[in-house]
DNA sequence: GCCAACGTTGGC
DNA sequence: GCCAACGTTGGC
């Protein structure tokens, strides 16, 4: 089966790709969550295998820093229904999860940021969600457009 | 820090 | 089911 392409965003100063790359084996549960469409794709679309980009979002500049695996497929979000977690969400519970996480894994770091504004001016990024729906913080990429960041980045 | 765009909530 | 109020995201 064909692999899919994704882009997830994360705020540097709340977790950045270097924090990523810190875990054992560069791996985290990609968890917080909390918009139901970004949610639907975690559940159902995102499998293990995956490749997504990584995104820094309200950073200087914002861009696409790094790629990860997939390595684990959607499961329920446990801090959800932590109270301590940085995003409790008291309707969710264990009987019946709301929201979904998957587990990811570090691949390469850019050696440069590959920023908004060079993915805004480049025209065969223009129908990236990142550039029409810029709030959506898991979304689908195609496999040209990821080819494409990945070149621009590594060169 | 501002604020536009968007999603969610809740009154009716 | 509409829509105003509110909260959040994220570029700038």
């Amino acid at each position: 089966m064909a692999i899919n392409y994704w882009l997830i965003k994360s705020e540097p100063s709340d977790y950045s790709f270097e924090d990523l790359k810190g875990e054992d084996d560069s791996i985290a549960e990609w968890d917080g969550v909390r918009n139901y469409q970004a949610r639907n794709l975690l559940r159902d679309e995102i499998k293990s295998g995956d490749r997504v980009i990584y995104y820094h979002s309200n950073s200087k500049p914002s861009g696409a820093v790094g790629t990860a695996f997939v390595v684990k497929n959607g499961y329920p979000d446990h801090t959800a229904w932590d109270p301590k977690s940085d995003h409790p969400d008291p309707r969710s519970t264990e009987e019946n999860p709301i929201w979904y996480m998957v587990d990811i894994k570090a691949d390469l770091t850019f050696g440069r940021v590959v920023s908004l504004k060079e993915i805004k001016s480049t025209p065969e990024l223009s129908e990236m969600v990142l550039v029409k729906n810029s709030r959506l913080s898991v979304q689908p990429v195609t496999q040209s457009e990821f080819n494409l960041i990945v070149a621009m980045g590594m060169d």
